[in-house]
DNA sequence: TAATGGGTGCACT
DNA sequence: AAGTGCACCCATT
C-alpha cells in the first residue's frame, strides 16, 4: 500500500546519511573506513527497491555486512501479522458521538455501539455513510465476505480532466495521497452468536484532507439509496449538508440522524476543526510471538458455515444492494439487548467538530483549492441541484441562528469548557501516544511555520471559517492573486476577540482566488453577517 | 503491498545508522554534534510510519537538513502513457501456431487471427484458455468492460500450505515473482465496425516459469465450463494434457483444437523448451512526444455506445458465464469474412514447443520443485483424477511412439531444420530486439553459470526431459538428498548422443527429491522405456 | 459467526 | 498493463 512512500523514505534517509557523510567528510573518514560496506552501499547511486529489500533483509544485522549479489531471487522472510489491533486501546462511541471519538481517539479502536440490526450486509454501508459523509469521509468497501466488511475511505485526488489543450506540463498527480495509502479503516464483522454486526473504526487517521464532496459518485449512489428507501428525513438532512458544503458553511454533523436509537440531544455547538492529517496515530507495533503450540487450522470451512447460516437465516443477499429495501435501517425496536453498551450519559458538553473548508495547505505554502464547485454555488439563486422529488425548499433554511450560536459558544471553548467534556470513557493511552496532542485549552495559532492551520486540534469560531472559506473558493486554475487580508481581517475584527495573530500568514504564502469569488464573498458577508460588524 | 517490508528496511537502515553511531562513538561524536537534528531523529525509539513519511517527503534534500513539519503533500509529476504499443512490431499468428509465435515474437504484438465469432464476452476466456493452458499460461481476466477484455497470466508462487507444525521459520515467499509483476497480457477488443473481437498478445514475456498446473482453480473452472459446453473433444484432449503434465511427459500443444476453423495438420514433433524467463522482451520505451496538437477526447462515451450496441445486438451479458452456453465456441460457419487473415499456408515445418517440467532454477543453484503433485502421480495405478464422466481411458494411451518420434525428430533440429520454418510472415524486427536469441542450430548447454536451463531457447530431446522430470518430482519439503546423477545418465546414455555435457551441474548445486520418487522413476523407466537401453 | 490480516479476479466507472 | 470497488477466497493466532 505504502510502498512507494516508504521507498521514498528509505532513499531519502539514505541520501540523508549520504549527505551527512559528505558534509563532515574529514571527520567521517575513519568511520567510513570502518564501515566500508555500509558506506559503499549508501554511495551507490540508485538502489533499486528490490535491492534495498535484499540489503535490509539480509540476516539479522549481525556483525558483518555483506553486499548481496545481484539477480539473486532471495526468499525474503515475510511474516503476516495478525491481531495487530489487539493491543490497541479500545474506545466506545455512539454513532452520534462519532465525531468526538474521531477527533480524540486517533490511535484507538473506536467501537460503534449501538448499531441497528442489519437485515443484510448491504445495509451497513449506507448506515455508515450517514455517519461518515458529514465527517468528510467518503467510505467505500475495500473487501467483504459473508461475515466481514472492511471499509476504507475514498480520498480525493482522482483523475483530472484536462481542460486546456497544448498542455505541455503533465497532469500532476499526488503520489502519496491516494486512497491506497490512507490508513483509515472501518471493520464490520458479524457475530453469529450475538447475531449482530460489530463495527469498529480501526485506523482513525488519514493521509489527506477531509472534505465532504457532494459530487462524488459514492454520494450520488448514496442519495439514490436514500430515495429508494423513502428516508425523507435523511434526504432532507443531507440536502442541508450539501448546501452548507457548497457554501462552505460550517457543517454540524448532528443534523444527520444515525438511526441508532439513541437520539441524544446535542446541546453544545462548539466548533472544532478536525485534524485533516495523520497526526496522533501510532500504529500498534507488531509483536513477534515466539512459537507457541499451533492449533490445527480446522477453521477452513468457516466461511462456508457462515454462508449456510446466511442462507438459512435472516441474511439474504440482494443482487442490487442499492435498490433492495424499504427497510430503512432504523429504530430502537430493531436493537438487540446489549449489556456492553457504554454511553456518554446524557450527551451534555459534546464538542462537535465541523469540517474544514475546501483547501489544502502544502509544504510550498501554496493553498491548493479543491476541484470544481458547480454552479449551485450562489446561495440565493434558484439554480438548485437537479435532484427532483425533494421535499424541502433549501432557500427556507436560515443559517444565521446557527452562526450566532456557534459564535457564542465557541467562546466557551476558550474559557476551558472544552476540557470538561466527559466522553473519554476509557483510560487515556497518552503513555504510548507520544505524538498525540491534547485538546487545547486556549487557541494557539501562528506558532507553527509550515503547518498553518492543519495538524492540530483547533478550536475556531465562525470568523475563522469564513476567512478560510474565502481562501478556499477558487476554482482550481493556476492564477495566483494576492488578496488583501487586511480587508477581511477588518471586516471580521469584531469576531477576532483575543485571537489577533491568527491570520499572520507566512511571508511567502500564496493563495488562490478569483474575482467572482471575491465579489461573492464580500456581498455575502455584507448581506448575511451584519452581526459581525 | 510491500510496506511492511519497506518499513522493515527503513527501520533496519535506521538501526544500522544507529549502531554505526554507537560503535564508533568517539569519532562520531563531532559528526553527531554537527547533525543534531538527524541524530536525534534517529535516536528516538519508535518512528511512526506517518512520521517517517513526513521526514522523507521534506523537500529536495538541499544543503541544510531540517526537520520537516508534518502534513506536507508533495506533488509528484506522473504521466500516464497511452498507445505505448503503437510502435511495436506486429506479428500475426493463427491460434494453432501460437506456440511458435510466443517463442519467436517475444517483443512483438501477436495478433491472433482468425478468432471465432464470439456471441458473448464470456466466451473469449475459455477459448483463450484452450490455447494458453497447453502453453503453461494460466490466464485470468485483469480487467474487462463491454468492449474490452484484458487478460493476464496468473503466475504461481501463491499462498503455501504449511505442512509441518512448529515451523519456526516463517513461510518464505518470493518477493518479486508474483503475478502483479508479470508483463504478459492478452487484449481482446471488440470492434463495432467489424463486429468482431480482435485478440492481441501484448507483452509476450513472463517473470516466472511456465508450467501447466492442473490443480489451479482456473483450470478447474475451465473444466467445468467444458463439461457444461459438452465439448467432449476438448475434454478428452485436456485429459491427455493433464495426464502428460502429471507424468512430466512432453506436451504437444497441438492436441488442443483451437476452434478457429483452420485445423492445419501438425506434422513436425520437434521439441523445444520454451524460455521460462523474460528473455527477449524489450518493452517499448514510452516516448515523450513534444506537444503536438491534442485531439479532443470525444471518445468518452464510447463505452456507452458499446453498451447500447451490445443491448441492441448479439452480445448479451450472462450473469453466469461458466454455465451459460451450449454454444461451444466453434466452427467455420461462425466466422466473419475477414480478408486480413494471414495464414501460414500448409503448416509444414512447424517447430512445436513443449513445456519445461515442474522446476525452477534459482540463482543460488537450488532447484525448487513446484508445489505438490497429487497422488495421481503413478501412471499405472487406477488412482485417476476424481473427475468423473470422462470418456477416455487414459491408461490406453501409449506414450512410447511419441517419445520415439520426438526423439528421432529432435535430431532434425540439430541438423538445421529448425531454421527452415516459414512462420514469420512479417519482417523480422531483429533490429530492435537486442535480447532476442535466434533459434539455435546446435545444442548448447553448460555455458551458463547461473541460469542453468532457463532463459534460453533450447532444443532438447526426451532424455533430457526425463532427467529433468526426475529432478522435478519432489514434493516440496526441505530435505535435500544428494542423488546419483551418474545412474540416470548411464540409464539414459543411449539417448544422450552428442550432448554429453548437459548434466554437468554446478558443484554446489543441490536439488530435492525423495525416495518414493526415486523408486518410481527407476521402475517407471525400466518398465516403459526399454527402448532407451 | 472467534478475530484479524491479506490476495486477487474482474467488472464498473 | 486505465484505477478501483467489491467479493470470493485463504492465512495465522
Ligand atoms: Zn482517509
Ligand atoms: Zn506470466
Amino acid at each position: 500500500m505504502d510502498n512507494y512512500q516508504l521507498d521514498q523514505d528509505l532513499s531519502d534517509l539514505t541520501s540523508l546519511f549520504h549527505n551527512n557523510n559528505r558534509a563532515t567528510n574529514d571527520i567521517k573518514k575513519e568511520v567510513m573506513d570502518g564501515n566500508t560496506i555500509l558506506s559503499n552501499l549508501l554511495m551507490t547511486p540508485p538502489i533499486s527497491p528490490s535491492a534495498k529489500r535484499d540489503i535490509a533483509s539480509s540476516g539479522e544485522q549481525e556483525e558483518k555486512l555483506r553486499i548481496p549479489s545481484s539477480n539473486v531471487k532471495t526468499m525474503v522472510k515475510k511474516k503476516k501479522t495478525y491481531n495487530t489491533n489487539k493491543n490497541k486501546v479500545k474506545s466506545y462511541s455512539t454513532p452520534n458521538n462519532i465525531s468526538n471519538a474521531l477527533l480524540k481517539d486517533q490511535n484507538k479502536l473506536i467501537h460503534l455501539d449501538p448499531v441497528p440490526n442489519f437485515k443484510d450486509k448491504s445495509e451497513i454501508k449506507p448506515w455508515l455513510q450517514k455517519i461518515f459523509f458529514p465527517q468528510g469521509i467518503d467510505i467505500v468497501i475495500e473487501r467483504s465476505d459473508s461475515g466481514k466488511v472492511i471499509f476504507k475511505c475514498k480520498s480525493p485526488a482522482k483523475r483530472r480532466n484536462n481542460a486546456s489543450i497544448h498542455q505541455e506540463q503533465e497532469s500532476t498527480k499526488p503520489s502519496s495521497s491516494n486512497s491506497a495509502t490512507c490508513p483509515f479503516r472501518i471493520r464490520a464483522t458479524f457475530s453469529i452468536k450475538l447475531k449482530k454486526w460489530n463495527i469498529v473504526v480501526v485506523n482513525n487517521s488519514h493521509s489527506h484532507d477531509l472534505k465532504f464532496n457532494p459530487n462524488s459518485d459514492e454520494y450520488k449512489k448514496f442519495k439514490d439509496y436514500l430515495k429508494n428507501s423513502d428516508d425523507f428525513d435523511t434526504i432532507k438532512k443531507f440536502e442541508e449538508l450539501e448546501y452548507r458544503s457548497k457554501l462552505n458553511l460550517p457543517i454540524n454533523p448532528s443534523i444527520i440522524p444515525c438511526d441508532c436509537g439513541l437520539t441524544s440531544e446535542i446541546q453544545s455547538f462548539n466548533i472544532i476543526l478536525p485534524t485533516s492529517k495523520v497526526c496522533g496515530a501510532i500504529k500498534v507495533q507488531k509483536e513477534k510471538k515466539n512459537a507457541r503450540s499451533m492449533v490445527s487450522s480446522q477453521t477452513a470451512n468457516k466461511n462456508n458455515k457462515l454462508k449456510k447460516f446466511n442462507e438459512q437465516n435472516i441474511l439474504k443477499k440482494s443482487t442490487q444492494p442499492l435498490s433492495t429495501s424499504n427497510t430503512s435501517p432504523s429504530l430502537g425496536s430493531d436493537f438487540i439487548d446489549n449489556t456492553n453498551i457504554l454511553t456518554t450519559g446524557n450527551g451534555d458538553d459534546f464538542v462537535l467538530p465541523i469540517l474544514t473548508p475546501d483547501y489544502a495547505v502544502h509544504k510550498n505554502n501554496k493553498i491548493n483549492p479543491a476541484p470544481l464547485l458547480d454552479n449551485n454555488l450562489l446561495p440565493l439563486s434558484n439554480n438548485t441541484n437537479s435532484n427532483d422529488n425533494m421535499t424541502t425548499d433549501l432557500l427556507e433554511i436560515d443559517f444565521t441562528d446557527i452562526f450566532n450560536q456557534s459564535n457564542t459558544l465557541s467562546k466557551n471553548v476558550r474559557a476551558g469548557h472544552y476540557n470538561s467534556n466527559k466522553y473519554n470513557l476509557l483510560e487515556d493511552s497518552s503513555a504510548s501516544s507520544l505524538l498525540f496532542l491534547p485538546a487545547p485549552t486556549s487557541l494557539d495559532f501562528g506558532n507553527d511555520d509550515d503547518l498553518l492551520m492543519s495538524s492540530k486540534l483547533q478550536s475556531v469560531d465562525v470568523s475563522t471559517l469564513l476567512n478560510q472559506r474565502r481562501v478556499s473558493h477558487s476554482n482550481g486554475d493556476n492564477d495566483e492573486l494576492s488578496n488583501n487580508l487586511d480587508d477581511i481581517n477588518n471586516l471580521l475584527s469584531t469576531g477576532l476577540d483575543d485571537l489577533d495573530k491568527r491570520w499572520e500568514f507566512h511571508d511567502n504564502l500564496q493563495y488562490k482566488n478569483d474575482d467572482m469569488e471575491s465579489n461573492f464573498t464580500s456581498s455575502f458577508l455584507n448581506e448575511n453577517f451584519d452581526f459581525l460588524k
